[in-house]
Parts: C-alpha cells; sequence; structure tokens
DNA sequence: TGAGCTAATCTAAACGTTTCGATATTGTCA
DNA sequence: TGACAATATCGAAACGTTTAGATTAGCTCA
C-alpha cells in the first residue's frame, strides 16, 4: 500500500486528541490543563500521561480567540536603536514576560503615518494593551485609539487629547538645570538643539533653556536655536550653523542622545575642541559616557523606573479596565556632570 | 426602562455585523474583504458602505486559527541593549513589516534556560517563524525546534545540531584580520578578552586570535587569554588581571562592543592610558567611534545586510517550506582603522 | 423552450479552545 | 430505602473567521 501522500500535512496535536487517547471528554482535559476545576487523581494520571506521550500543547490562538485576550502588549517606539528606547524597551520586556506577557515591538522612525499603520496591525492581532512613545501630536492616533478603547499608556512623550496613563519625565525642569549649570560656568551665548516641536519631549525640553536663560537675565536669540529634530544628520547640520556664526556660542545643549553625535561631529569638522573650545552637554546618558572622551556631562533619565512604571501601568489598566482615572507619572533627570564642560574663558585673565 | 447593565460589554463588530447591515451572507463579506473571489459591484458598494459605518475591523487572531498562520515572527536575541542587536532587530523588522509581518521579540539575556521558556512562548502563539541568535549550545533547544517543525533561521551564532538557514560572520578571519592589524604595529604581547565557549562565535574569534599569532611565529600564552562572556561586567575583572600583570600586554582585544567598554574602564582604573600605554581593539563598531576619543579600531558586521539576510530567508523558508536544504550565508566583517593603536615603543630607538 | 454554462452568492462545516448547563456517581441522613 | 446534596464528568454551543460545495440567476444556443 502507498502512502496516501508523501507530504503528509503535520498537524499539531489537539485536546481531542488527548481526550482520545486518555478516555475523556474535552471539557475534562481543559479543566485539567487550566486547573479550573477539579479532576480526579484517576484522570488526572491519564490525561497528564497522554499529553506526555503525544506531546500535546495548548493552542494559544484558538484560547485567545475564546478567552478575548491574547496576553500580549504591542510596544511601539520610533526607534530601537536610540539606547534611551533600548533600555526601556529592554525592562518593560522583563517585567511583562514575568507576568507572561509577550510584548509585540513596532517601529515607528518618528513617522506618524507609519505610526497610524504600526498601531492598526497591533489593533488587529488584538493585543491586550498599548505602550506608545507618540511620534507627532497625530489625529488619526487618537480616533483609533479612542475607538479601539483599549489599554494604553504613553512613555516618554505624551500627546493632547489622549485621555491614557503616562509616565513621562519632568524635561522642563531637568533641562533648566542643565543649563544652569553652563551658566553657573559662566556661560552666556548657549546654543541649543532642539527636537521637533510636534513632541511633547521637545517642548518641554525647550522651555527648560528658555526658563533658565530667562531667570538668569540672559536675552533669548533665535539665533542660539536650531532644530535637529532628535536625528544625528539633522543635528550635525543645525550645529554647524550654530559654529560657523561669527558670534559663536561657548556652550551647546543637544536634546537628545542622536543629536549629540551630531554635534561631535560637527565640532570636529569645523576643526574645534570640546572642551577646549567650546562646552557640551546634552540630555539622555550613555553607559560610555565615563569612559570616552570628552566624558560628556549629560541628563540622565531613570530608565529602569520609566520602563518599571510603564509596565506596571498597563498591567493594572488591563486588570481594572476604566475604573480609576489616568494616572500621569512625572519622574525627575538627573545632571551626570562630568568633563565636557568648562568655565568660559576670561578674558581679562582676572 | 432602566438599562439592562451600565457596564456595557462592547463587542467589537464582526462580519455577522456586517453581513447583517448589508444583507448579504458572512461567506460574501470575507470574498470581498479578502478579494478572494469576484463580488459584484452592488454589493461591493453595500458591504464598503457597510463597514465604515459600523466601524468593523477584520479580527487577525479569529483569521489566524482558521488559516493557520500568525504573520507573526519570533526574533529572539540575547540582548536588547547591545547595539549590535540593536542594528539587526532594526532592520530585520523594518523588512518584516514591510511584508506584512509583526515581531514579537524576546530576549535571553544569554541564559539558556530563559530562552527555552521565551521560544516555547513563541511557539504557543503559533508564530510563522523564528529569527535566533542562540544562547549557549542547548539540548532543549534543538528537541524543541525540530519537534515544532517550523521555519528557523539561526543569526550571529549557529548551534551544533540544528539544521536551519543560518546568516553568520566569518568570525575567525575578522579577528585574524584584526590581530595582524596589531602585529604589523609590533606588538607580541596582545591580550585577548573572549566571549563565552559556549557560542560559536566565542570560538571563531578566539580561534582567529590563536591562528594570527600562530601565523606570525608568536607562542600562545594562557597568560594573556581571558574570558569576559560578552559582559561589561566580566570583562572589567578580567582586563583588570591582565593589566596587573607583571609584564603586562601592550594591546588588548575585546570579542565584543559590550566588553570593550569595561576594559576601557580597566584601563582607566588602573591608571594607564590608550593608545599611549597601552593599544586597545575589539570587535562590533559604534556610531560614535570616530568622535569620542580614542577613537577605537574595531571590526565592523555589516548589520544592515545580516538583518536583510535573515528576513530574506525566514520569509523564503515559510514560502517553500523544506523544499530546500538549510542555506547558510557567511559575511565579512571590516576592520574600521582609527587610532586607539599605536606601534609599539621601540627601547632601542632605531 | 429548455438543457447546459458561467458567474455570483449562500449554507454550513470546520479551526482548537472554554464554559454553561446537564448528567452520572457517590455518600449522607432521615 | 429513598430523597438530597455534593462531586466529577460530559455534551454541545460558542468565539470570528475561511472555504468547499450547494444553490440560484442570467445567458447562450440548439
Amino acid at each position: 500500500m502507498a502512502p496516501i501522500s508523501s507530504k503528509r500535512k503535520k498537524t499539531a496535536p489537539t485536546m481531542l486528541d488527548v481526550a482520545a487517547t486518555a478516555g475523556v471528554s474535552v471539557a475534562t482535559v481543559s479543566a485539567f490543563v487550566n486547573g479550573t476545576v477539579p479532576v480526579s487523581t484517576e484522570l488526572r494520571g491519564r490525561i497528564e500521561q497522554a499529553i506526555r506521550s503525544i506531546g500535546y500543547k495548548r493552542n494559544a490562538i484558538a484560547r485567545s480567540l475564546k478567552m478575548g485576550t491574547t496576553k500580549t502588549i504591542g510596544l511601539v517606539i520610533a526607534d530601537i536603536t536610540n539606547p534611551f528606547f533600548t533600555d526601556v524597551t529592554s525592562v518593560i520586556q522583563d517585567v511583562l514576560h514575568r507576568s507572561g506577557y509577550a510584548v509585540m515591538l513596532c517601529c515607528t522612525d518618528e513617522d506618524p503615518a507609519v505610526q497610524d499603520e504600526q498601531i492598526s496591525l497591533l489593533l488587529d492581532r488584538m493585543v491586550d494593551g498599548l505602550i506608545i512613545a507618540p511620534a507627532g501630536d497625530d489625529h488619526a492616533l487618537k480616533r483609533m485609539l479612542s475607538r479601539a478603547d483599549i489599554p494604553t499608556v504613553l512613555i516618554d512623550r505624551i500627546c493632547g487629547g489622549i485621555n491614557a496613563d503616562a509616565v513621562v519625565l519632568d524635561n522642563q525642569r531637568a533641562v533648566q538645570d542643565a543649563i544652569n549649570y553652563l551658566i553657573s560656568l559662566g556661560h552666556r551665548r548657549i546654543g541649543y538643539i532642539s527636537g521637533s516641536l510636534d513632541t511633547s519631549t521637545g517642548i518641554g525640553r525647550l522651555a527648560g533653556y528658555k526658563a533658565a536663560l530667562e531667570s538668569a537675565g540672559i536675552p533669548i536669540s533665535d539665533d542660539l536655536i536650531r532644530f535637529g529634530n532628535f536625528r544625528e544628520r539633522d543635528a550635525y547640520n543645525a550645529a554647524i550653523q550654530l559654529l560657523v556664526q561669527a558670534d559663536r556660542p561657548s556652550a551647546l545643549f543637544s536634546a537628545n542622545n542622536l543629536m549629540v553625535i551630531g554635534v561631535m561631529k560637527a565640532i570636529r569638522d569645523t576643526g574645534l575642541r570640546c572642551p577646549d573650545d567650546i562646552s557640551v552637554s546634552s540630555f539622555d546618558d550613555f553607559p560610555w559616557a565615563d569612559v570616552f572622551q570628552p566624558n560628556l556631562t549629560t541628563v540622565a533619565q531613570p530608565v529602569q523606573a520609566i520602563g518599571e512604571q510603564a509596565a506596571r501601568l498597563i498591567l493594572e489598566r488591563i486588570a481594572h479596565r476604566g475604573d480609576q482615572p489616568p494616572q500621569r507619572i512625572v519622574l525627575s533627570g538627573r545632571l551626570m556632570i562630568r568633563d565636557s564642560c568648562r568655565p568660559v574663558a576670561d578674558p581679562l585673565g582676572s
């Protein structure tokens, strides 16, 4: 007898198979597998044996369909290549896995259009919750979220009109501290490489810069503010513009980690040296910041706490849905003073 | 009339609802939504209208159950915090999304036990394929994979006994080139901070080191080889050991990016300076390597190509299952010479 | 005019679970 | 001994799709 087909469609064993070989009903198998209802030791043994012998594994898809829950969280960030998001992702992933949740990762590349697409993809797949670092202040996003009515927590950035839990930094205060430090070193012409003002972080950080100058009585000049859109390349161009000015700034602050690389390249390419010729500081810390020169003075974000809080919030929100009003958790940055900033040269040598 | 329940269980609209409001059967709706079978313009209009009016979205879970495919790929890596994996993840993510696949991310933290757990999680969720950078050479992993019979591609590392597609680097040659470069600068005592020999990368890179020394006629000394297990902290300790030796090495090579941070910290903490007192080179490049001092000489991996090939292989394997024998793609590293390595000091001043 | 086609639509059975309500099997007590 | 719980088990109906096969309507052509 020839085999029916050489390409046997190997179907994974199901509960039905287990039930058959153990001589019980599928309801009993289900009860045993999930421990929802007591099963006699007799049957328990037979089922256990059957499961082992045919190598049964519960099908999570079928379960999801029936239960209406996928035990999966969608994580939407701008760029997995950015160490800040990487660190946060790492801890979120860790915490959620420990609670039995899987994480679906999506990167928006700071583009609201692809963000909408990605979120739609996650919604289709019926994720139980969404953790989003929103790119831009997008209507489509708001509509989708309010429509889908899904537990959501915003991280890093908030978004007007989205009434969700959020964990963010006190960006204004953090930058203000950093700029105050520069001012305390005698800097008056401080260049600022800003992120996009479509994000709450871009706005908050710039506000911190302005507040610091203002309270020190230093006039705010648009000549000293350039936009790097949180990208290295744009920041490079922005920094070049500031550096070739006749009266160039004595210090530069970059509103995130990606941009400070561009800033340093610009400094190198204009033949300047940091910190000798110009001081530099930036938002976001690096693990190598205190080994490679110049040791950057940065604003470190509490990435561990951000990730933990985000994971906690989404789990709570899933457990209790709309019982409580949205929470907003505001954390503080920490100024890490190293040696990329020098006191401003005193022409009088006093 | 009081409402039945104030907590209306808002159920998402289904195909049945669409069918009802459009006055057609669900089969027709399905045909329209998927474009599998021609539908008259008349009904097409009615269905389109109905979908818009009740805000219908196809339920991907139900679809997956029926179709046996989730359009999801599991990505299993050691550590999302490592820039190498981050870069590769980013491009894999990108390519797969473009093909309509979602990516589920799991981190093993280099621990075979959690690796098994994570893969089991992914298998439960019926991912259509797996891209793995295996941690260790694990039986449980092999058993799971051969049992599950799922399209798999290995990246970065291979694993004896797993007969899957793979995209790896020619680690031996890459390290050999780097060590040859050090030798060409006159170095004879070259310290090596190795990764774990449970991984093919750990083995291949160490082999490169040894091969280079051997072909230069330099004796291989165990005193110059220490294990950093691909972690910063372990590498720090390993480097300290090498640096406090009476006859300390004149150059150090680190087998990955995480470890070289530890190495640099060790150099700093023993009061030495790179490259003046000691030369340093390492596997894996950094985006900032040419702006911060010392500008590290590194072996850059073609991360873009690795990610693209991995994504391509998994898609092909999903499309054609077991038709073709497993492919192994071997890419080459590139030595990026900067200035963390100096010619060895010549005591005779010749 | 009606047999034979084609094309569009529908009916109903899966996919692999969970779970409600029903049934069978005990043991307890009046 | 019969009524009544208390338990353990089972049967079958969902969950929201896809799709094979049946049905219907509209043609063509002998």
